[in-house]
DNA sequence: AATTTATTGCAACTTTGTCGCATTAACAAA
DNA sequence: TTTGTTAATGCGACAAAGTTGCAATAAATT
């Protein structure tokens, strides 16, 4: 793991993390920083924090990528989260890491190393309209 | 629900998908096919089969679209396998629908609409070697 | 065979994401 | 504080996956 320097834009965009406690999209934080930093520069920043561990990502029902705050800050303690679900809700967009675990079904022909699970429905906000 | 054509187009995806009972993606298809049809008639083919049921689709660790032979054919009789997980091998990349149920984690909070549940490892040729 | 219209090819376009390279700015050491 | 090192950024060009409008074509029906 290399150095990584702590600049205004790595600032901008942990802060983004830190306010929500919901998962970005990709493109969606590009949109929101358009003015301040290059796109490509949101991307290699995301990159780098997940290498860090400090966020982490995953593929949304849209075929983005989202990123959330991860397993070495916000929910270090809590059981085996490297593997958890996620919600997305197909009304709001809003999208969250589930603090459970998930249960891998039996493929004894097969080694699994990763699991990703992604439940889409509608949130409870969405839900009580 | 329209009607639908089977054109020598269709036919050539579906014997595709016949002959092997494995997903396949998008992009695999549609160089299979280069020479044959048009990019955009092999996308617009498999949005129509899944439609009608006869193909499904789900994201794999690539984030590309992924389709198989769906519900109303090769699967029916078997339980609920309209969730159903996906295991794909980070070697060979080799793609398939895992016959098994899925099981939802409880969360009382969201209604769940859908579930995709994708285990990525080594298939078991790849891990004979 | 004639008619209807679903389907296709084509080309242009959009979106998401990557890459090389010159410039800039963290950060540590002096 | 100044200087030196190099990680990080901006920019523009590019790539890959997928979409769209429209004219031409070919299934299916009569
Ligand atoms: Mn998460
Ligand atoms: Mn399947
Ligand atoms: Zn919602
Ligand atoms: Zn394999």
């Amino acid at each position: 793991m290399g150095v990584i320097r702590i600049t205004k834009s790595v600032k901008a965009l942990l802060n983004a993390f830190a306010e929500q406690e919901v998962a970005l999209s990709t493109v969606a934080l590009v949109e929101q920083f358009q003015d301040h930093m290059n796109r490509s520069t949101v991307y290699r920043i995301l990159e780098r924090l997940e290498d860090e561990g400090i966020l982490h990502s995953f593929t949304g029902s849209d075929g983005l990528t989202w990123y959330a705050l991860g397993n070495k800050n916000l929910l270090s303690g809590k059981a085996n989260l490297d593997t958890h679900p996620h919600f997305q809700c197909k009304d709001c967009g809003k999208t969250e890491c589930l603090p459970m675990s998930v249960s891998i079904p039996d493929v004894s022909k097969h080694t699994v190393e990763s699991v990703s699970l992604l439940l889409v429905g509608q949130c409870s906000d969405c839900a009580s309209v």
